[in-house]
RNA sequence: GCGCCCGUAGCUCAGCUGGAUAGAGCACGAGACUUCUAAUCUUGAGGCCACAGGUUCGAAUCCUGUCGGGCGCACCA
């Protein structure tokens, strides 16, 4: 064990290196799967500091019942001097005690690792691309693109921590019918820069007033060279310019939510470059790709439905109830078909693929699993591929719904929210839910400064933390760790629960669920919060005990370490550590 | 009609990929401020985990069906 190995990393070590003896003792089979082995703290701490199931888990692969296993597996842990007492209990599980020595070292090694204290090599460098974001460019952020945003920057930074290689990547949509309204509407505002009245903005074209300076600037650049000109000499360039004149705004509002990706990648390079085509090509050579008439919609049939024959994608062949047209009529490429070109392009520079999308884009999860799992199984080296559904937001002042109108280009921004109530305000409370379910954003509350809203409370439990060290200083007293052997069980308590942090990491990391250092934060909070106010009833629980200088050090150290823990679990939230409120 | 997501305390939500007696916050009842920040804490009450079957040593968790809510169901993105 290294000095500074984690005592969670530490102790399934241990478990695993027991579970490996008694294979080679043929008490298991050998090569048996330990992977739903887990060691972890028992919800009822009277049940000791760590339980594993591994006695029952693999009880059957070792033909023989869980206590029976269970008490070889004791056998080859009870002569360990970290472990005070190795128990079977229940059906099967193994609650180990832990040697308080455990914990006093625990301190020392957050103290050792700071920054790093929770992160992992579990992904073992795997690359993993995660898509997120990739709002259309043809107008600023607003509040639909939100939660998307935070989770997929969350996910990302967590993975990273977990030893991932992670590619934050944003998908640009610069070739479809949508830029070229955006052209179409610059257009408009660059005429209106030049003095013209446009008079109201007509329907089909983005009415929106950030599209003025864009206009402007196009003013300012080629004067009146495009007025007259037909729409073929400026269409490119006009959807060039605003396209980049969009990503720039972008940029800017996913700045205010502390979110910046690595790679923006452009649909309309990728077609330039023949992607699509390559990815038709190789399809239609193993047969997953044919050209045929699709049935009317069931349900709904519209009354311009006709059937015409176009290249299909076999997704059936993987699940989804129909196949998928990949070019449209007019022969350019549908969404679908350049995405699926996009997918594999991804493929090539990492091992691992995940998208966050919104929930209204369930309905297209299928066929781009299909796709990816037709192009990378064929190729020999199946990509594993996960689609993250984040679900609808919806907002609320003081329990009233904000009415909002897209057609009007009347909608909150991004930038809206992070100035009303602040980026750390907006992150943590979008990551307070699990993603795939709905949740409520009500801005009366979570501005709230304490009640409703977590983030404060977690801040402020960092805040007092930073306020005693301060305080302390002023009595000339420091944090020190000569002597920690004084502190006792309250201590210890609040060690424990802070000493879960990495295993909170991998699991989180595992699942994809940055959700789960939210919570986990809060209740290290709470039990920072109670640990305090111990000191209220007995004032020879206080931190800082003037007249007990060693006592004090050590409490200070101890506090300390429990404020590296949250600092470092915002972190990966994006949220600010705060050291006063 | 079909697909996906959700349904856990009065309300808002967790529940660690199937574990031991289902947990927090708000609201409600009872308490703790000459303080290291009471922006906090302690304590009480509150549950047929939507419903019905199934899988097994064991289910809020997995499978099937029903009911209820949301989202989607073009060659749109």
């Amino acid at each position: 064990m290294s000095e500074t190995q984690t005592l969670h990393a530490a102790f399934a070590a241990k478990i695993d290196a027991v579970l490996e003896a008694l294979e080679a003792e043929a008490v298991l089979p050998a090569g048996v799967s330990r992977s739903n082995v887990t060691v972890e703290p028992p919800r009822d701490p009277s049940h000791g500091d760590l339980a594993t199931n591994a006695a029952m888990v693999l009880a059957k692969q070792a033909k023989t019942n869980p206590r029976a296993l269970a008490e070889k597996i004791v056998e080859k842990l009870s002569d360990d001097p970290l472990i005070d007492a190795a128990e079977i209990a229940g059906p099967g599980f193994i609650n180990l005690r832990l040697a308080n020595a455990n914990w006093l070292r625990e301190i020392g090694t957050i103290a050792a690792l700071k920054g790093d204290y929770g992160r992992s090599v579990r992904g073992a460098g795997r690359t993993v691309n995660v898509e997120y974001v990739s709002a259309n460019p043809t107008g600023p952020m607003h509040m639909g693109h939100c939660r998307g945003a935070v989770v997929g920057d969350a996910l990302a930074a967590l993975l990273e921590y977990a030893g991932h290689t992670v590619i934050r990547e944003y998908y640009v949509n610069d070739a479809g019918a949508q830029v070229q309204t955006l052209a179409r509407s610059a257009h408009l505002r660059y005429r209106e820069a030049l003095g013209e009245d446009i008079g109201e903005i007509p329907e089909g074209f983005y009415p929106g007033d950030y599209l003025k300076p864009v206009g402007q600037k196009l003013a300012d650049e080629f004067g009146d060279a495009y007025v007259a000109a037909p729409e073929s000499e400026w269409l490119g360039l006009f959807r060039e310019k605003s396209v980049a004149a969009m990503m720039d705004m972008i940029r800017a509002d996913l700045a205010m939510l502390g979110i910046h990706h690595n790679v923006f990648a452009s649909e309309a390079e990728l077609q330039a470059a023949g992607k699509p085509e390559a990815a038709e090509k190789w399809l239609r050579a193993h047969d997953l790709v044919y050209d045929g008439v699709l049935e009317a919609p069931k349900g709904k049939t519209p009354e311009d439905w006709e059937p015409v024959e176009l290249p299909l994608f076999r997704s059936t062949r993987f699940g989804d109830d129909q196949d998928r047209p990949i070019k449209k009529s007019d022969g350019n490429w549908t969404y679908f078909g350049a995405d699926l070109a996009y997918h594999m392009q991804k493929a090539e520079k990492a091992d691992e693929l995940i998208d966050i999308w919104g929930a209204d884009h369930a309905g297209t999860v299928k066929r781009i699993k299909a796709a990816v799992a037709a192009l990378s199984e064929g190729e020999g080296k199946p990509i594993p591929f996960d689609v993250k559904l984040v679900q609808m937001v919806q907002l609320l002042r003081g329990g009233e719904p904000v009415k909002m109108s897209k057609r009007s280009g009347n909608f909150i921004t991004i930038a809206d929210m992070v100035e009303e109530v602040g980026k750390d305000v907006v992150r943590f409370t979008m990551l307070t839910r699990k993603p795939e379910a709905q949740m409520d954003f009500d801005f009366a509350k979570v501005v709230e400064a304490s009640k409703d809203n977590p983030v404060f409370y977690v801040q402020y439990a960092h805040a007092r933390i930073a306020s005693t060290r301060r305080k302390a200083a002023a009595e000339n007293i420091h944090p020190a760790d000569d002597s920690l052997d004084l502190l006792g069980e309250a201590e210890l308590a609040l060690v424990k629960l802070a000493a879960q942090f990495p295993r909170q990491v991998e699991a989180a990391a595992q699942a994809r669920e940055p959700h789960r250092i939210a919570f986990y934060l809060y209740d290290l909070a709470a039990a920072f919060h109670a640990f305090w106010n111990l000191g209220n009833d007995d004032p020879s629980k206080r931190i800082i005990l003037s007249d007990k200088v060693n006592l004090t050090q050590s409490r200070l150290f101890m506090a300390d370490q429990i404020g590296q823990v949250i600092r470092n679990g915002l972190a990966l939230l994006g949220v600010e550590a705060v050291e006063e409120l």
